[in-house]
DNA sequence: CTTGTGACTGTAC
DNA sequence: AGTACAGCCACAA
């Protein structure tokens, strides 16, 4: 009962995926670092890959370094996450980024 | 065990 | 802004 079949990290991305608010945003690195290995964005790739087909995650909400979807422009799931974030108050410049400082997902944030 | 794949990231030019 | 490269991780075949 100790072991699960799931990897330990597989497990910490999808519940930190799970966990990000709405109208905010994690990157790859983010997600990682919160699942135990900074280094393991593309793991999460995978991760999202793999775990978007068997659970409901907002997957939508996961971005790269940059502030904007990984995805090819003019792909379909390029358009439907962002979408999916201008649902959710998330304004996008010319150039398909938003403002990691106004959006990114603080996990434990301190108030002032 | 080796190799290929993937929605990544930081650095350099 | 963009392109190129190397580094890093997990999983399936």
């Amino acid at each position: 009962m100790s072991k699960k079949n799931p990897s330990e990290f597989y497990i910490n991305v999808v519940n930190a995926v799970q966990a990000i608010p709405k109208g905010k945003v994690a990157t790859y690195g983010q997600v990682a670092r919160i699942a135990g290995k900074e280094h393991a964005a593309r793991a999460v790739s995978w991760v999202l890959h793999s775990s978007s087909k068997k659970h409901k995650l907002p997957w939508h909400r996961v971005i790269n370094s940059k502030g904007s979807i990984s995805f090819q422009k003019g792909s379909t799931y390029y358009s439907k996450q962002k979408r999916f974030l201008r649902q959710e108050g998330v304004e996008f410049d010319q150039y398909g980024k938003l403002d990691l400082l106004e959006y990114q997902w603080k996990k434990g944030l301190k108030l002032s």
